[in-house]
DNA sequence: ATAATTTTAGGAATTATTACTGTTTTATTT
DNA sequence: AAATAAAACAGTAATAATTCCTAAAATTAT
């Protein structure tokens, strides 16, 4: 009965995913799982991270420099980068479903999704330089 | 006088960017540009796609798995990843600026711009695929 | 042509991630 | 509840992508 089986990190890892805003890289999440668990190995991390994004349990963001980010919130939400301070927000808006139909218009091929950063001033950031 | 000094590798690198309509990545580019500088090393290409990518001479493409891409047309443009032979397309659609607006929306930020990546079946594959 | 400054080649170093292996956990069967 | 099979683990080595370093070469200004 071929199937994957239930462990502690793996479980410490969504939980800690689940109940955080942030949207962290690999090595974040090692540092906070390694507060429950000591002994975790950062590749008992990468390999839980992948295992829980292919399972649709965990998004993964690729957002250009460094690391990949992780997000324990699967609702479909978009992303912001501010150029500032370089963190990542989650922007709650309306799908933007109709933009897959434009790229659509004289492509021969065939869309099937898209995916969207948004990048500018966070709010603390746009307070804080004038 | 501080400033940028002309450099024949570079000027190769930037050539080989403007025409290609690949969207290469720095490895690809350096294999080719050994064909004109056998001793060019990958140092120099990373260093001057860098530096050309700051200048906006040309762009650089961040799509999820393995390295970056760039790419030598800087008119504004969308792409598309294929996601059955993972190559890159350049889509030509009208703009999608309005989706600013859409994000900003109960943002208390400042939305100044975004990246999209479509993805789904290229015109090839999807021929091919049935 | 000389001097000042930038860029280069080549290689070492760094960072992020994956692969390997013997041991431990988890789940299933007796 | 003990035995067994399968999956996951910790720890470490390996790989891949990119950056950093330095003495020598190329470029630009004088």
């Amino acid at each position: 009965m071929a199937g994957i089986k239930f462990s502690r990190q793996r479980q410490a890892i969504l939980d800690y995913l689940r109940q955080t805003k942030d949207h962290p890289t690999a090595d974040i999440v090692y540092t906070h799982v390694r507060e429950l668990y000591p002994k975790v190995s950062l590749g008992t991390v990468y390999r839980n991270l992948n295992l829980l994004a292919e399972e649709g349990e965990i998004l993964r963001l690729t957002q250009g420099n460094g690391s990949e980010r992780f997000d324990g919130n699967t609702e479909p939400h978009y992303h912001f980068i501010c150029n500032h301070c370089k963190h990542i927000l989650d922007l709650k808006i309306t799908s933007l479903e109709h933009i897959n139909t434009l790229a659509n218009v004289g492509f021969d091929g065939m869309i099937e999704g898209h995916e969207v950063l948004f990048y500018g001033l966070c709010p603390t950031c746009k307070k804080n330089i004038n």
